[in-house]
Formats: structure tokens, sequence, C-alpha cells
DNA sequence: CGTATGTCAGCTGTACTGACATGT
DNA sequence: CACATGTCAGTACAGCTGACATAC
């Protein structure tokens, strides 16, 4: 081998690097994720609701890209730790509307203060500020490239 | 909310976008991986044999950052699509050496032709050459940093 | 009716831990 | 014996598709 595909192909070569990374990346992050027994999927969700509550399943599905079937299962379970519920849309019989519960208000509140980020730490100490700039201005590529 | 943490916090933001499109783009590279049949695990370490055959199940392992027992698995699903196989190293009876049979490496350099990977496409059309740099400097900033 | 929303069941892929066998 | 290597079994998570009910 050695020809394999041409290496001087930048778009290649920076496509095995990105696959490389977000691998590596995601094992990182899951592996890291202690924050209060959630999955992260359940955390990103929490934390959507915070933002913003009263989303239908459909809606949170879309933000986080993925299926209404994926995301109803994500939601059972943040129901069964009552961290959020589901109310019906006076509006539209079809719809229920997702929100957090107190304690999961509570929750995501403590989380935020007590939580340190294994991969925000990371940039916060590594990094300089111009590092920081060129990893989000790599994310609104890819971002814009993946969507 | 609204004010959630305080969003003048340039690692935290950073954190979030990586999180955010680290997730999305997995998704992507998995839906849109049709290498053969193979699934991504199993092309990524096929990949690596075309390099450097006669590798232990542990030396995989290591090298894609996994349990071996997790890449065994994997090997396994190899073996029996007939792609790879173990023999014994001859110098230690603990060891097997995985190598690629010959119909494996004629899968691996069938792909090699054939494949327009997903994202390297986007990447060589939708991207400068500038862009693809920024990307590339990123993706070194954060593999130094999740090692 | 078709479409949107939602749920449940079952499948796949990935990676983990624990238990165990074998060889150095 | 401890340690390295490898396998298998069981579990968890994440996402998918398909089938179905209900409401617009």
């Amino acid at each position: 081998m050695g020809t394999t595909t041409s290496p001087s192909d930048s778009a290649v070569v920076t496509s095995r690097e990105v696959r490389a990374v977000v691998g590596r990346l995601r094992r990182r992050l899951r592996s890291s994720s202690r924050e209060g027994d959630l999955t992260p999927s359940e955390s990103s969700v929490l934390a959507r609701l915070a933002d913003k509550g009263g989303v239908t399943v459909s809606e949170l599905a879309a933000i986080e890209g993925v299926r209404h079937q994926s995301m109803t299962s994500v939601v059972n379970a943040l129901v069964e730790a009552g961290l959020v519920d589901r109310s019906p849309d006076p509006g539209d019989g079809r719809r229920q509307l997702v929100a957090l519960t107190t304690g999961g208000r509570q929750h995501v509140e403590r989380g935020r203060e007590a939580r340190t980020e294994w991969l925000a730490t990371r940039l916060r100490r590594a990094c300089t500020e111009q590092e920081r700039e060129t990893v989000r201005a790599a994310m609104a590529i890819l971002d814009r490239i993946s969507s």
C-alpha cells in the first residue's frame, strides 16, 4: 500500500483527522460525564428545557437532530426521574408539552453551579483564547457542512 | 432562564459547541457510512490492518482507544466475514496475531478506489482551503487536550 | 382522507464491567 | 504467584425502523 489515497488531498486528510478526533472525544465526553446520574442525552435535553420549556417531543427531536421516536425514550427517562413532565396542549390535542418540574429545575441549577465539566476545564486550562477561537471557528464550519 | 451560565465564559461556550457538533457529526458519519456493509468500527480496524498486519487484539484496542474486550467483538465480526484471521504468535503463546485475509485486502483496495466519503466530499466542495486548515488546526488542539 | 404527533416494540452498533481460562 | 492476553456473558446507551393510535 502506501499509495492508498493521495495523502496530499486536503479534504481527505482533514476528514480522517475529524473522524479520529470525533471518535476519541465522544468516548471521553461519555466516560467523564457524571453530571448527576443522567446520561449525556438526558442532560442535553434537560439543559434545553431550562432555556425553553413547553416544547413538544417532536420539536426536541428536531433540535437534537434525532427521530421523534428516539426522543420519546429520552423524555420517558426524564419523566420517570421526576425531572420533567408532560401536559396536554390546550390548543392541539395531539401535542404534549414537555417542561421541567420543580425538581428538574433544581437539578439544572445545582448542576450549573457545581459542574466542572471535563471539556470546559481542559479548554480553560490548556488552551489560549486564540486556540479556543480556532476551535469555535472550526465548529461553525463543521456545523455548516453537516446540516 | 436566559441567565443560565455566564455566556461570556469562552471555555464553556466552546465546550458546548464542541459537544453539539460532535454529536451531530457522529450521527451523520454513521448514517452515511455504507462502506461495503461494514460498521464504522469494522472499517476502521480493517484500514489499520491494511497499514500494519500481525497485530494483537490488545494493540488494536489501544490504538482505537477502547478496551480489549470491546475490540474482541469487532475482530470476531471481521473474522466471521472472512476479512481477517487470527494466528498464534510463535514466540508468545498468549498472543493471537490478527491480519487481513486475501479477501480482506481486496475489500480494502476496492473500498479505497470507490469510496467517496461523505465528509471528505463536503470538505472539498463546501470549504475553502483556509477553512480546512482551520478545521485541522482545531482537531490538533482537541486531540491534544483529549489525550 | 392525508398528515402530524406520539407511543411502544424490536433491532443494531458501540462500549462498558465482570468472570474466567490460559500462557509467561 | 502476579501479570498479560484473550474470550465470553451480561449490561447500558443511543439511535434506528416499523406498527399503531389519536387528533387535526
